[in-house]
DNA sequence: TCCATATGTGGTTACGTTGTCACACACCAC
DNA sequence: GTGGTGTGTGACAACGTAACCACATATGGA
């Protein structure tokens, strides 16, 4: 053992290539070729700086190479809000890839304020991240980011007004196939809990409540449609209200935090699942599986939708030519016991 | 508007300081002062400068800024396991305070492989961050750091051998109370479903439920403890082997993965909550208050417990020298519907 | 013998920022 | 006048790395 080693238990100062040259004889020149393996270096003197760099304990000072190539290996990541468990899996998917890559993730949850997100997309820009993925809620973060040279994917649903990579589910069939459901379970008022927001997931889940309608020539009752904003206060007596006025016999809660609020507000008022109300949800997450009756759901592949996002984001720094793709994922209407046909009474 | 900005909507180089100084006719080292805030700056100048700057859209270069300063603002966050809503709750309160502070957040999962939580330290030092929050798997990452001088603080679980911040919560008596709610209650066959590892906190929940039995001076049964490694494939036929070979009156269920596990093997087998089996589970997860009836849990603090973490980490910044701290946030018993007396049949 | 090519090496420069320093000027008190 | 102090500025160096270039030396074929 280097008795350097125990005497200096904190350096003060980090360790260089230039530190590790003058440990093995040679020029800094010569260091870097040897550890990053680009370029002539002959066999003695690599194995004489990598055992240097080893025992001096070095490591390289990213701020500088990024500095340098003018290219880091970091991605920034911004979603809505890390606490909801729908982003917190798309973003375990992003970095699962990102590290597979060797790339590292910078996450940041916006609450889907447009002023955050401005400052998350500025702050990337910053760190010169080599690309973003976003779930937008406004299209001015992923417009300042193109026009500063910066790859965007856009996760869970469209915004940007410039081209850039995108993915979706897709919503109008998800939301088509959970209302074709229950109105082929012979429901004529089947309520709508949406997001209020200008949103292409929200749209498009309105839109696939409405085709479904026209699919089977019922007509949509306006006062069935409750767009209610993210952490709204008055979430549950808006959706109780909706319950005691307009007495749908079904229910489509086309998020899982709608769903959790529009469960609870059933349970509170006593109705029975599916007897009393049929409900479905929409993003399957743990406790409808496991609640009894479990809910009827549009389940998505959130994970994979966050692994394609970065794959995409991959694919673009391989080949920064190709065209701007929008993969479009397909959700699956789980049936369990929560919808059922409506009950005689209930007529 | 200014024609050059439509002349220039993909600048190939990014702005730099140069170029606004000489956009405003100074020099780059007044344009620093006059952007950084730091330094005699005429007032004159100075807007001159935040013009240009505005104008050409200039946005700092945050690698070169860390080189020459020598610390950045980014924190390394090194967690288990991303999909666990344990640690995706954590990240959340870590990265919320962070963010506040104006710092940024690298996440990385590491699945608790001592590998991968080395791979990352390392990749944290490369990155010269400010700090390090993680739940630690191993000492060797936290060491590393230390001997670099970086800041660690160790979140949920205390393994580091050299002096760092801690949060944790009391495991002891989180699962004393469990325990010991479960022996007032009457159980005699507490059965332990506890992590196979050897971090403090799967120690400190063994321990509390060995405590409570010696407080109600009731024998422990090692039959009844059964340690289960994460991802375990065979998790739940050894919890059902648990049931059916040592007839436990009720189950602690160390942490919310293993509760769910039982949950799930309790009602396959048709056994009821909480007549044929009382569940205690640790960290209260949505599904636990969802069900019917509700799992009687350990609840932790778990966002408070990422906030308290990042403070550390800032507290430590400002203050080099202050002492390690460990703080320790106390968990509380929730009692729902899963723990009942036994039943006469059980005994 | 001599030029081509392959193999190695080190000096220099640049990436973009900020800190240090020297310097210039205005103003005021002596 | 002189010496201070407050205000303002730009030249220069440095952070640590990697690209580029110039320059060695060895190997081979013409």
């Amino acid at each position: 053992m280097n008795p350097l080693d125990a005497a200096a238990p904190v350096p003060a100062r980090h360790v260089t290539l230039a530190d590790i040259a003058r440990a093995a004889g040679t020029s800094a020149s010569t260091a870097s070729r040897a550890l990053s393996g680009r370029g002539y270096v002959s066999e003695e003197a690599r194995e004489r700086l990598r055992e240097a760099a080893e025992r001096l304990g070095y490591v390289p000072n990213l701020s500088a190479r990024t500095l340098k190539q003018r290219a880091s290996r970091v991605i920034g990541v911004a979603v809505s809000d890390l606490g909801n468990q729908f982003y917190a899996r798309l973003a375990a998917g992003i970095e699962q890839t990102l590290r597979e890559a060797d790339y590292q993730m910078v996450l940041v949850s916006d609450n889907s304020d447009r002023t955050q997100e401005l400052a998350c997309a500025k702050a990337f820009l910053a760190m010169r991240t080599a690309g973003v993925i976003i779930t937008p809620a406004d299209s001015e973060a992923a417009a300042l980011l193109a026009r500063n040279g910066v790859d965007v994917v856009e996760v869970d649903r469209r915004l940007a007004e410039v081209p850039c990579d995108g993915v979706v589910i897709d919503n109008e069939r998800g939301a088509r196939d959970a209302t074709t459901h229950l109105l082929a379970l012979g429901h004529l008022r089947v309520g709508l809990l949406v997001a209020d927001t200008d949103w292409t997931s929200d749209a498009g889940r309105l839109q696939g409540y409405l085709d479904g309608h026209a699919q089977f020539e019922v007509e949509v009752d306006e006062r069935l449609i409750v767009p209610i904003a993210f952490h709204a206060p008055d979430t549950e007596s808006r959706i109780g209200a909706l319950v005691d006025e307009q007495r749908p016999t079904a229910i489509f809660a086309a998020n899982n935090t709608l769903a959790e609020h529009a469960w609870q507000v059933l349970r509170r008022r006593g109705l029975r699942l599916p007897h009393d109300v049929s409900l479905v949800g929409f993003d399957d997450v743990p406790w409808m599986a496991m609640v009894e009756p479990g809910i009827t759901v549009v389940s998505q592949p959130t994970v994979e939708m966050g692994r394609r996002a970065a794959q995409l984001l991959l694919r673009r720094a391989a080949d920064p030519a190709c065209p701007p793709a929008l993969e479009t994922l397909e959700p699956t209407l789980i049936v369990r016991g929560s919808t059922a046909p409506p009950s005689p009474l209930q007529h």
